[in-house]
DNA sequence: AATTCCTCCTGATAGC
DNA sequence: TGCTATCAGGAGGAAT
């Protein structure tokens, strides 16, 4: 569940959930995934301390162990990252993390496929800024100004644009096909060819496509005037009599309408 | 600066 | 039904 909308799903179940409860022991099989650690270090920065902060910048998810000085844990999800907390019952599969949590509660990441990452930080701004992380398009305060001001100068595709983590955190392959989509911009115009409605129609569509993809993820459904459940190439585009055609763009399948959304 | 290709893994699924 | 090939919502690194 790797885009900003689904670790945002995981962010809020941490912080509803598991904030506020001491550690009381921690398990490990990492596989390979830490990152700047190792595996005692997190140990030792995680047990006897308690979860105060769940926060996300673009797909990373941090979770801060003890009070203001506490460090943070960092998981980033990979293609198969996910989050699980229970109250009893079997540690799910692929479980490379746990936190048994004060109260019989416990917190499980898993990734089946171990592409995920581990990581211990001082805080989430030094973190983004080493990366380096681009700006996170759905934290308060970003809008289209910022939006125009990341794509300046830039010559590649939008679509690859949009995925680039260090110009802006946490949009991936499914909410850049979708944001182009109801945009109508076709996935491989360069970004220097935009014009200022097309950035600001751009802008306003992702927007809008990763606040509300949250709530629809979390339903279980999205709307059918949304591209990601016409996902096949050939299929009907739900928003004209144009066909949903897939390609390659920057190294990722891309899928777009072919008639409203013109190159 | 940007693209393409390769790589890390392994489950799901499309196709035969 | 069973097997095999290909793909997958990520991303770093090298070569171009």
């Amino acid at each position: 569940m790797p885009e900003m909308p689904e670790i945002e799903i995981a962010r809020r179940a941490v912080e509803d959930q598991a904030l506020h409860r001491v550690v009381e022991t921690v398990s490990m099989r990492p596989a390979g995934m830490l990152r700047g650690t190792s595996e005692a270090t997190v140990r030792a920065a995680l047990r006897g301390h308690r979860l105060t902060a769940a926060r996300r910048w673009g797909k990373h998810l941090f979770i801060r162990s003890g009070e203001a000085r506490g460090r943070w844990l960092r998981l980033h999800f990979g293609m198969t990252g996910r989050v699980a907390i229970y109250d009893d019952g079997d540690e799910p599969t692929y479980t490379r993390l746990r936190l048994d949590l004060e109260g019989g509660r416990s917190l499980a990441w898993r990734c089946a496929r171990k592409l995920g990452e581990i990581g211990l930080v001082d805080d989430p701004e030094t973190f983004a800024d080493q990366k380096p992380l681009g700006p996170d398009p759905s934290h308060e305060g970003f809008g289209l100004r910022d939006f125009r001001a990341v794509l300046d100068g830039r010559t590649g595709t939008i679509k690859g644009a949009l995925m680039n983590q260090a110009i802006l955190a946490g949009v991936g392959n499914v909410y850049s096909d979708e944001a182009l989509f109801q945009a109508r911009i076709h996935p491989e115009t360069s970004v220097d060819e935009l014009s200022e409605d097309d950035v600001g129609r751009l802008w306003r569509a992702l927007s809008r496509v990763l606040g509300k993809a949250v709530g629809y993820r979390r339903e279980g459904a999205f709307p059918s005037t949304w591209l990601v459940p016409h996902r096949d190439a050939g299929a009907a585009c739900p928003r004209c009599d144009g066909i949903v055609r897939k390609s390659t763009v920057s190294g990722r399948s891309s899928y777009w309408c072919d008639r409203h959304q013109n190159e």
